[in-house]
DNA sequence: CTTATATTTGCCAATATTTGACAAGTCAAT
DNA sequence: ATTGACTTGTCAAATATTGGCAAATATAAG
């Protein structure tokens, strides 16, 4: 239910003095929505989030990785292999990214 | 769609001389459902693996390990900042282990 | 204590996704 | 052409996620 991605938007929108009643609305959504993104209980959009990055005044590939992140960390987060899952779905990207380059 | 699980099973299921038809009902399913799990369009229930792994007589944490690394998978797949997700999501595991050691 | 503002929570209907079941299909061997 | 193994498509039912609103809480100010 913790989740980077929010705490980070969180930390930034303070950062920025705006309130969820100022942000919410330029993602289309009301605060009580922005408020359970930010606290982990909901999921932002994939392709919000250059825009709230840009509200923000924040890096895009920052905020997604740690979107990406806590949904990794959802799929294992109560498993004892969980480092070991990891480590397989790495491979498995690196060797996938080595056949694309490769075409 | 393709998936490391579903081909690790089918392989086990082979080398037992075991057809979808024999399997299946064992995991209370049509063969039609099996295939699908073999050929990754579908997943296999998280509590079902303990069970298939009995039946190929195969190691449950094997199997489990591939069944995550599927779902890792399909969360950051088609994101340039896969790897970046990844270590992000490890790092986070790594200290909450280490926080839960210490109680 | 009351009001005002910001945020959080709970609820529920709408929407989306996943599943289970079955029928029809392909493919290879005979 | 028939059989057996597997695959695929479809679709309704079951589940899960979302959006929106209202009520609850929290904090600060008067």
């Amino acid at each position: 239910m913790k989740s980077q991605f929010g705490e980070r938007v969180r930390e930034l929108r303070e950062k920025q003095n705006l309130y969820l009643r100022q942000v919410a609305p330029l993602l289309e959504m009301d605060t009580a929505q922005l408020s359970k993104i930010e606290k982990g209980s909901r999921l932002l959009k994939r392709d919000q989030i250059p825009v709230l990055a840009e509200i923000l005044k924040a890096d895009s590939n920052e905020l997604l990785v740690l979107w990406l992140a806590d949904q990794l960390y959802e799929v294992v987060k109560d498993e004892d292999v969980a480092l070991k899952a990891m480590d397989a779905a790495q491979e498995t990207l690196k060797s996938n990214k080595r056949n694309k380059r490769n075409k």
